[in-house]
DNA sequence: CGCAAATTTGAACGTAGTCAACAAGTGTGG
DNA sequence: CCACACTTGTTGACTACGTTCAAATTTGCG
C-alpha cells in the first residue's frame, strides 16, 4: 500500500477509498530533501509548483521594506504548501525549512487532474483550505485585538496541538523549535518582549521552560487565557459528494 | 441570458462557457434582501449555507470576550460568503450588511454538484479562495508589522480598489461608507486613533475628506506609503483544466 | 574549548490607548 | 417645525503597552 502523508492528513476527516488514496499518492511521486534554513520558495520568485510537506517543520513569511518580517504560518507534515501559485505567477511569500525536511513538489496540472477525476477530493482539499483560512483569521484577530501575553500563549498552544496531530507522544511538554525572535515575528512582537511575556507566563504558573522545552503547567487556564479555539474540531463534512 | 454576479466576477479571470455560466447561475436562484445592519450569519450559529453577495456592501467580524471586535473582511458584489460552512458546523464569524443588500443563499450540496459537473469551475473557485487568502495574509502583515498610519492608508486604498471593480465610475474620490470605529475594528486601532491618522494623512497632503467622502490627492505616494499590493493583478490561471 | 547565536534584564522612549469634553450631524416624536 | 436623543467625529491630557538600545549571560555548535 502506497503511503501518503497528505492522504493521512485528509483521512483524519474523510474516509478515503483505496482509489482516492492512490490518486493522492500521485502528488507525492517526487521527493526533495531540504536542510534546515533551506528556502523552498522565495517571495516574488516564479511559482508554478505546489508542495506536500512530508517530514519536518517549515514556515512561510513575508519581508517588509524596513527589514521586518511577518511569519504567516507554521507548516507540519501533511500540509499543502505554496498553494498561492494556483492563482499567482509570483509567490507572495517565502517558504523555509525550520528543521531538515522532505517535501513532495507537484504541478498545478496534477491538482487539476485530481479535481477532475476525483471531485470529492477536490472538495475535501477545499475544506482543508478553509480550515487554514479560519486559522488565519484567528491569528488576525489575535494580532488586531489581543495583548502580547495572550498572543504568545496562543501560539504555544497552537504549535503544541499541531505537533501532537502527527506525534501523539507529545503531551503537556514539547520542544518548541523556534527562537524567541521567530515567536516575535509570528506574533507581531519584538524578541525582547516575547522574552518578557514568556517569563510572565512562567511567573503566572502557566508554563515551565528549560532549554527550548516548554511545559504546560495548567493547560485549562492557559487555553482560557489565550482564548484558543482548536480548528480541527467542530467539523461537518457531510455535504461532500460521493467518492468516484 | 441569465445574469450572475458571481459569474461576472469569475469571468474577469476565466473565460466562461455559456454552460458554465448557466451552472453558476443556479447558485443564485434564490434571493434574500437584507437591510443595513441586518445580520446574515451569526458567529457560532449553525451554518449550512453559503452566499453570493449580489448587491450592497457587507463585512464579516469576530467578537471577543472583552467586547472588542475584529473585522475580518469587507464584502462586495460577486463575493462568496460564509464559505467556512463547508468545513464547520458552526459559523466562526458574523456576517452583517453595511448597506441594504441582496444575497443569494445556496447549499453546500449545490457547490458539490457544481464541482462534480464542472471541475474547471471548482478549480476557478479555489483560485478565488486563494486570492482571498493572500489578501488576508496581507492584512496579517499589516497588523503585525506596520504602523497605524500605514494600516489606515492601506485600508482606504483597498476599499477604493475593490469598489472600483464593480463601479468603474469611481476615480480618486469615493464614499467610504464606514464609521471611524469600523475602520478601527478592521485595522486593530481605536476610533480615536483612526481619527488622528486620517488627520495626519490629510495634513501630509495624501488625502482629502468631506462628510464621508475620501479623495486621494497623491495616489502614487499613498500607495507607496501603504506598501499596498493589488491582489487582482499578477494572476496566472493557465493551469486550469479544460471546460466541460 | 571558543565563538556566534540566543536569551535575559534594565532603562528610556514612543506609539497607540484611555478618558473626557465638546461639536456636528441625523433621525424621531411631540 | 423644533426639541431632544443618539450616533459620529474631533481634540486634548494623561497613561500604558510594547519598542529600542545596551550590556551581560547562557546556550549550542564546530
Amino acid at each position: 500500500m502506497a503511503s501518503s502523508c497528505f492522504a493521512d492528513h485528509l483521512g483524519d476527516f474523510v474516509a478515503l477509498t483505496p482509489t482516492e488514496r492512490d490518486a493522492i499518492h500521485r502528488l507525492e511521486e517526487r521527493e526533495r530533501i531540504l536542510r534546515r534554513t533551506g528556502i523552498l520558495v522565495r517571495e516574488n520568485d516564479r511559482a508554478g509548483e505546489l508542495f506536500i510537506l512530508k517530514r519536518g517543520m517549515m514556515m512561510s513569511y513575508v519581508l517588509l521594506d524596513d527589514g521586518s518580517r511577518q511569519i504567516l504560518r507554521f507548516l507540519f507534515p501533511g500540509d499543502m504548501m505554496g498553494v498561492a501559485s494556483i492563482a499567482y505567477a509570483l509567490s507572495p511569500e517565502t517558504i523555509v525549512a525550520l528543521t531538515d525536511c522532505t517535501v513532495c513538489p507537484f504541478e498545478c496540472g496534477a491538482l487539476a487532474q485530481l479535481m477532475t477525476e476525483h471531485p470529492r477530493l477536490g472538495a475535501a482539499i477545499m475544506v482543508l483550505h478553509q480550515m487554514e483560512r479560519v486559522s488565519l483569521t484567528d491569528r488576525l484577530v489575535g494580532l488586531g485585538r489581543t495583548s502580547a501575553k495572550v498572543r504568545v500563549a496562543s501560539l504555544l498552544l497552537e504549535l503544541r496541538n499541531r505537533m501532537r496531530r502527527f506525534d501523539p507522544e507529545i503531551g503537556s511538554s514539547f520542544v518548541l523549535g523556534l527562537t524567541q525572535e521567530e515567536i516575535g515575528d509570528a506574533t507581531g512582537l519584538t524578541a525582547v518582549h516575547v522574552n518578557r511575556m514568556l517569563r510572565q507566563l512562567e511567573d503566572d504558573g502557566l508554563i515551565g521552560r528549560e532549554n527550548g522545552r516548554v511545559l504546560f503547567r495548567d493547560e485549562v487556564r492557559l487555553a482560557r487565557a489565550a482564548n484558543y479555539v482548536d480548528r480541527f474540531e467542530g467539523l461537518d463534512l457531510s455535504w461532500l459528494p460521493a467518492a468516484r
